[in-house]
DNA sequence: CGATTTTTTGAATCATATCAACGTACGTGG
DNA sequence: CCACGTACGTTGATATGATTCAAAAAATCG
């Protein structure tokens, strides 16, 4: 149940096996349904959550009430509201799941003590920060100078199965287009291939 | 000379005058002509900057060669590429100077000594970073969700002496437009009032 | 003052949105 | 097993917003 966790730690940081069978205890397990919320806009984000089986998304919704899909997470991925999970403010985005989903969730204060029984995650941490900044300067970066074919073609260079998985609406709500124009742009995509 | 920070930070935590003298030690300070950088693309960005005059902006270059403004900054502002500084990864973004201005830089060893002599301060940058998040996020919202019109009248609002001490075609491509675009909307803004 | 940069304007064009309709797949209750 | 409803994707026609290219007007600098 905590194989993937280990292999994700494993991959980026050296952790001994009785050092992780400390981990452990600190994550809890969950369920989620299609549907569910794991986090509501307005709420303070608890957790972080790592992601072990199908598919959640983050996305706001704006003045006019669409949707904008902010990021999609499969199995060996993050997704929380980290702004609101590291400052306690109220989250600004919600979370739901696309599909029925398991994730393991770690809150504030498990993390803290995490950290102390486990210092050499600090670093893990620490990484983990820095390529949620990373990816997210990609983004405004893809956004202000790509064309949306442009972002969709980058999107399953980048996530090939998600865009098999999960339903094309949403892809569109992350490329920041109509379901109507990613269709168009699928289209023109397959004709010249 | 470090009045500005003072006030700065002491607007975010409580710092007696002793620490406050024990900070200044770790800043160096640096005048930037304009049109001179401060960082280019692919160095490490080795300091963070903290405005005392003038204005600076990070960009970033796209593959058709087009400038992408992803933040200015201006006196009590903080500018750097973070990923890069708390990374040591190469820096994605330039920085350089729209005007003449003076900054006052922090790098990272020198960094990491403030902090052990002033643990105090731990929290203002951890505070830095959250807001940091949060404008990186706003800003991602923003352009998925509002229309240029809407996203030049935020930015005005927001950011009110800017808009008129930096050129348009900067402000334009801080909001993904071309320069005639931005023109354009404010003769129909004008007109309208 | 002339030279250069910045801003504005016009006309044509392109990308994407919008509105409305239709097609297809899937699952549920009869 | 079929009929129906619902969700999802596609298509066409048209509208809108922004770009491009070219040029003129205005502002700034040495």
């Amino acid at each position: 149940m905590f194989d993937l966790l280990r292999a994700h730690i494993g991959k980026r940081i050296k952790l001994t096996d009785d050092e992780f069978r400390r981990c452990t205890a600190y994550f809890t397990q969950k369920k989620i349904r299609k549907r569910q919320f794991l986090l509501q806009e307005g709420e303070v984000c608890r957790d972080i959550a790592f992601v072990t089986g199908g598919c959640l998304r983050a996305y706001t919704v704006d003045h006019k009430g669409n949707e904008h899909v902010i990021q999609f997470a499969v199995p060996d991925w993050w997704i929380s509201d980290l702004a609101s999970y590291l400052g306690g403010s109220p989250a600004m985005q919600s979370i739901d799941a696309l599909q029925d989903s398991k994730v393991l969730l770690l809150d504030r204060s498990a993390r803290d003590e995490l950290l102390n029984a486990v210092p050499a995650l600090e670093r893990f941490f620490r990484l983990l920060l820095e390529a949620n900044y990373i990816a997210t300067h990609r983004r405004i970066q893809d956004s202000l100078s790509a064309s949306a074919e442009e972002r969709y073609l980058t999107f399953i260079a980048t996530y090939p199965d998600l865009s098999e998985q999960i339903p094309q609406a949403q892809i569109a709500s992350y490329l920041g287009i109509t379901p109507q124009s990613l269709s168009r742009i699928r289209r023109e995509l397959m004709r010249s291939r």
